[in-house]
DNA sequence: TTTGTTCCTTGATCCAAATCAAGGCGCCTG
DNA sequence: CAGGCGCCTTGATTTGGATCAAGGAACAAA
């Protein structure tokens, strides 16, 4: 009933000791008993940029949760338009619960880590703890509300409202360490320009410009194209639109 | 009557049994005695177009079931301009779990029927049955599916590949027994022409222009602006840019 | 060193949809 | 029955972002 799984650290299988997944992701959820079950089941890799982890419309038979780095999930039309309809982070749970195939693709923005397990152990274990599935409905919910705000930023807002408002999602995704004094930021892009173009619903072009409009208007500094400083957070938050 | 049905339907609250939601929404979920006990807190309610039912940022204290019409949901900027974030249909749950406030409005597009109830006792049952919470995840993840075919729409289709889609979205959750022979459809807008705008990312003007073209192109029929004859489904999903 | 590649920027031109403007139709109310 | 209002359509003009076109910087391979 009530272990405390701080003191009982030695409970914890090895490869899940440090693991964030553990704390803020779905595996907070498991007793150590059921995360040795599934820890002997799972499989960490690393991806190299741009490859795929998840095809749409194929079965999956796994899941996994993102250790490191940031995973596009796209959206493809007939003609080959493209959409980025979500990016995810460190620990976010990747996949489709409850559904055999999957209706966006997943691929590696940058350098990925996963740690990844087959759909049945997961599933398995969401039927035996209802806080496992609480923790999937939660981050199920959390990412309803980004879509939503995603789609005011594609339906209404304005290429330098979109994508300043780009800037401001990463900098309230990365690592809060990096948080200076007086609303300060640095951050660095996960994402080339041609994949910031496809979450936005803008071309390669005009988020060029529009990064050099911000820059000019000194709201960032831009440092070997991957690299941003934001000298007031309060000053990019207004050219994003929002409250 | 002695038939088995009648029997077991005696065991279900008056109000509920003729209840959508006990079949296709979260009420599915609850044995006889929970249902009665939800019935009890629970009130229907009628409410006119154009009314909120949940002020976006406000606490909200009850939940509900959608028993008739649909709802939008919307964001709404700073300076006024719109987006319409979601449609909901009868009987789908409405509200946001787990959460005090809401990120959005909900309004009422036509006339709504609703059945709402205390928000704690929707949670107090939750937490007893994980077949209700599960169920609450099912249409979460169902939602942020939606969200997601909507951020491919308005990121990029074109405007006509948008009403297109919108009226194949119509279709696809009005009742199905309006459906045709070969695949020949009728239905009734339940939005008006700014709502369709606000939903879809253009202006008003716009809709209606690209109503017009699909006119002229015999992909649809308009009647009194608000009803729609598709002849050919397999025509309106090709306009749509889906596969 | 050159040559190629990938990623990014900048400039010129074009076009789809927004904006501006007017009018039509159905419906209510005085 | 006139007048006003809500909703929708259509036409003229403008404009934000797409498209087309060129070139620069970093880096790797030859």
């Amino acid at each position: 009933m009530s272990e405390r799984k701080d003191i009982h650290n030695s409970d914890i299988p090895v490869i899940c000791r440090a693991c964030e997944a553990r704390h803020k992701g779905i595996c907070g959820a498991l007793t150590p008993d059921q995360l040795t079950k599934l820890s002997k089941q799972t499989q960490k890799t690393a991806v190299e940029p741009d490859s795929f982890l998840l095809e749409a419309d194929q079965p999956v038979d796994m899941y996994s949760n993102i250790l490191n780095g940031v995973v596009k999930l796209t959206k493809l039309m007939p003609d080959g338009r493209q959409q980025i309809v979500g990016l995810q982070f460190a620990p976010d749970f990747l996949g489709r619960p409850f559904q055999n195939d999957n209706a966006v693709f997943a691929e590696a923005a940058n350098t990925v880590a996963l740690c990844s397990f087959p759909k049945k152990a997961l599933e398995d274990l969401a039927a035996e703890s209802p806080d496992l599935e609480h923790r999937l409905h939660e981050q199920a919910l959390r990412e309803l509300d980004e879509a939503r705000d995603l789609m005011l930023l594609l339906g209404r807002k304005t290429a330098g409202e979109k994508v300043a408002s780009f800037l401001m999602l990463l900098i309230r995704h990365m690592d809060p360490e990096r948080e200076i004094t007086d609303g300060a930021v640095a951050l660095e892009l996960p994402l080339k320009r041609a994949d910031i173009a496809d979450f936005l619903g803008l071309t390669i072009e005009t988020v060029s410009r529009q990064l050099t409009k911000l820059r000019k208007a000194h709201v960032i500094e831009v440092e070997n194209n991957r690299t941003i400083h934001v000298p007031s957070l309060e000053r990019l938050r207004a050219a994003s639109g929002d409250f």
